[in-house]
DNA sequence: CGACATAATGCAAGCCTTGACATTTAATTT
DNA sequence: AAATTAAATGTCAAGGCTTGCATTATGTCG
């Protein structure tokens, strides 16, 4: 007899019950392992005392928390919230929860957060992109947690992803930028010093330059961090340089929006001055004035099949390939013709 | 001996490091009340070892998983996204993490995510909104699990909770258009019927009409779920009634943003012929062309406060008062006076 | 009706850490 | 040097659930 009500347990549940702790667990974690007489007495007793299952209890006794972690750079960035959005409905949809965890895009940050993770007992990580400390995955192996790659594909990596080739899709995209006869081009990244996507994003445009024999110089890039105002302010930079370039493309839509709204700024017509191209195909791109050009990234279909994917990793302890998914261009008011 | 080298436990560290398990535990936990000697000997043992404690028994033996969750309607929405970036960079100062569930804006999901989350051992939780079903209050209540309410502030309700009132804020706005001679008002309202900021909101419109002597009948509101196209679809709607409106509110500044886009598509000029007011202050609403007006929520600093404010309820035990954020009125380019 | 197969349930051993309390060691004072 | 106090460390029970294995109930078939 305690003081005042407190919180029932499995034990005072299958004493009220008249069955066994094990009765009641099976009740609650294996519902077609008790007989269905038995199965209604029982849901009926957690109902009414209002029972709710000891977490660290539960997550002690079957070594599982039916909680995955994901770690990302920022939840600000749209293209970041909606994968997430997708991956957390998704893993709703198997039972469970999500934890998140957000980096700023600092490594030391990012490194920090997963061991974070790791001890609040996520059975499995979301990661942005392959670059990291290789400590890191020699860390996430000991401690036996599966983990999985998305916003980047790369098969040569070997290890579990769902995304899509940054690389290949500016390729697509510089291509079809080189045919519109343009050849002075310039680049808004964003820091490619600890990001593959970013970096990706960058050999595929000097890739099609070199394609169609463009020497590599005359691509001018400028690294900034994400934000409308940095885009702005890059693309100014941009057009101090004499000869200016005619197309810039942009790492992400955030920069490419800020960039598009200097050019008007600066009474650069876009797309007939200029061209402008963003990369991400967030709502920002339509919206815009003129509305963007830019890659489309299925963000929605990789967060959902990421989650599928580290389910099955974790239920089932095995390993998944690598799945590719397409990055397509969406032609939209930015891009035209190279002036005369 | 075990087969193949098992994660330690705080027992094998101790055995390592020539202590007991509680010396261990201490170094973890409290660093201080350890001698320095003693101290580095173990947390080098701990290091070399690779040790992580486990989280389900320290969940169990501590009763606290330093872990909070926030509920929220979605993730795709930057005004949530925002506000929990800051709550989650708060909460990652302290030590804590953060779990992440979504609704949908569905009263049910929400229900059920908090059971999840509080089953999912959430030392805490934030919630939007007052507006839930009395079980749900008790059900935290008998758990013990302390929440707040952000994106609202009531006093009258008489909860924890760190927001701004959307009440007054509306009323502000709505103040200010009427007193440039607009009379036939429309509201493009995200759903009223389990979403108390927006009924909030209306409801601000409404006051400000009946103090101007308005008739209330004079303001013509749709409703409509949370997107572009459907802001755009409820603006169609609007513009096919005689007269039409001079003034049309918006629920949030994506709906804004469909309105406006809508406009230009339906060749009315804004603001000359029709003024369009938002809510929320996204980035959409600075890069909207022309920039919306609207209103500014704090976002950062609500998530922010938030997370103190849970911190605080958590480690102290004890209840927060309310706090009240301002929200305050944004002038950009889609407001002007009636037209003749 | 007895033997046997199968389904349902019970038993009890962990799982690993925390924290109250006890004990030892070191430092300080008289 | 003894007495006193404070700091450091140790002991050990408790915490609530899961799950492999054992046992009992139920049903079927010959």
């Amino acid at each position: 007899m305690k003081a005042h009500r407190p919180t029932p347990t499995l034990h005072d549940v299958a004493k009220a019950a008249g069955v066994s702790t094990a009765t009641v667990s099976r009740c609650l974690n294996f519902p077609d392992q008790v007989a269905v007489r038995t199965r209604e007495r029982v849901m009926n007793t957690v109902r009414d005392m209002g029972y709710s299952p000891n977490f660290g209890a539960r997550a002690m006794a079957a070594r599982r928390t039916n909680t995955i972690g994901a770690i990302i750079p920022t939840m600000e960035n749209a293209i970041f919230a909606r994968g997430l959005q997708a991956f957390q409905e998704e893993l709703r949809l198997h039972g469970f929860t999500m934890l998140v965890a957000s980096t700023s895009y600092r490594p030391d940050i990012e490194a920090e957060q997963i061991r974070t993770l790791v001890a609040r007992g996520a059975d499995a990580l979301l990661l942005i992109g392959h670059e990291r400390d290789p400590e890191i995955y020699r860390f996430l192996e000991a401690q036996g947690v599966p983990w999985l790659v998305t916003w980047a594909f790369d098969l040569d990596a070997g290890c579990p992803s769902v995304g899509f080739d940054n690389r290949a899709a500016m390729y697509a995209m510089a291509q079809k930028v080189i045919a519109l006869g343009h050849r002075r081009l310039a680049l808004i990244s964003a820091e490619t010093a600890m990001n593959d996507r970013a970096r990706a994003r960058k050999i595929g445009i000097l890739e099609a330059m070199d394609e169609a024999g463009i020497d590599r110089d005359e691509l001018h890039v400028i690294e900034t961090p994400y934000g409308i105002e940095n885009g702005a302010a890059a693309f100014t930079d941009l057009m101090r340089q004499a000869p200016r370039p005619t197309a810039v493309f942009c790492g992400n839509d955030v920069l490419a929006v800020g960039a598009l709204r200097q050019a008007q700024a600066l009474h650069i017509a876009v797309p007939a001055d200029l061209s402008i191209m963003g990369f991400d195909d967030i709502e920002l791109a339509r919206v815009a004035f003129p509305a963007l050009t830019t890659v489309h990234v299925p963000h929605r279909e990789m967060g959902r099949r990421a989650a599928q994917a580290l389910v099955r990793m974790v239920q089932g302890g095995i390993t998944e390939a690598p799945v590719e998914l397409a990055a397509t261009l969406v032609f939209r008011d930015t891009l035209a013709q190279a002036p005369a």
